[in-house]
DNA sequence: ATGGCGGCTCAAAGCCGA
């Protein structure tokens, strides 16, 4: 099964394009993240028609978030626990079954954090202290688990074309590899850098000719708890996608798994 | 050499992203 996540940027920008990669990846699960809409807004007819259930959570202009599933969901639940006066869309899972056992998936849009002087920046913290407390809980289920998203955080120097540039931003700040750190601590595991220890960027800025130069970072992650992390066959970051006409910043990451 | 974008919106210039 092919599990998949990409920041596409804009579903109104990125339809098209979208449309285009399923046809071509033929994912079974995906996570997309910046749908940048309200739920009514979400043109899931055109995914339903390509076989996929839909489930979005949205918001006006900014963030969200939506699952496609060629199998259906048993359950699917909304927003981050842990702060009722957060309104920002930005995480989704649901859980599936399957003929070898059930297994659940969570999509998620980490905050950017920048910059690290504002307010934005403890959002960023605590958001990942709510998303390690949530996935302490999961794992007492001691079933296949995927969150995958637009992490906003480079996990290590080689995960970014100039790591002293990088180092203090909110994506690349000891504050947030500190929580990403306890994070992985429980006991999930990176795919992409579980199969390679090369470069293998996930997202290049617009500007400056990031894309042309390989200017990259390595942000969007798949990471797994332990039983999920037994069945991954192999992982495949789809870069040419940033190549294509009217493409997004980042490029899906796509997780094939023997369930 | 150095700077270079793109999507969103009360629809123009400002906010946001990474």
């Amino acid at each position: 099964m092919k599990i998949a996540t990409w920041n596409i940027n804009g579903i109104k920008a990125r339809l098209e394009v979208v449309k285009h990669w399923l046809e071509t990846a033929q994912p079974d699960i995906v996570c997309l993240q910046e749908i940048k809409t309200i739920d009514e807004n979400f043109p899931g007819e055109a995914f339903e028609e390509m076989g996929y259930n839909v489930a979005t959570h949205g918001q006006k202009s900014f963030n969200g978030v939506a699952l496609l599933s060629k199998i259906p969901f048993d359950e699917v639940n909304r927003g981050l626990p842990g702060d009722d006066g957060d309104e920002q869309a930005r995480f989704i899972e649901a859980e599936f079954s399957t003929e070898n056992g059930a297994f659940r998936v969570a999509g998620i849009y980490l905050p950017n954090g920048n910059p690290v002087d504002s307010e934005k920046f403890p959002y960023k913290l605590g958001w990942m202290e709510r998303l390690t407390a949530w996935t302490r809980e999961q794992l007492a289920n001691e079933e296949p688990l995927v969150i995958m998203g637009d992490y906003n955080l480079i996990p290590q120097d080689i995960d970014t074309h100039d790591p002293k540039a990088w180092w203090g931003d909110a994506l690349y700040h000891p504050e947030s590899l500190s929580r990403f750190r306890t994070f992985e601590a429980l006991g999930m595991t990176d795919a992409v850098r579980s199969t390679t220890a090369e470069p293998a960027y996930t997202f290049w800025d617009f500007q400056a000719g990031a894309w042309r130069k390989n200017n990259g970072i390595r942000i969007d992650h798949l990471m797994l708890s332990p039983q999920a992390a037994d069945r991954l066959n192999g992982v495949n970051i789809h870069r040419d996608v940033r190549g294509w006409d009217k493409p997004s910043d980042h490029v899906p990451v796509v997780g094939d798994f023997a369930f």
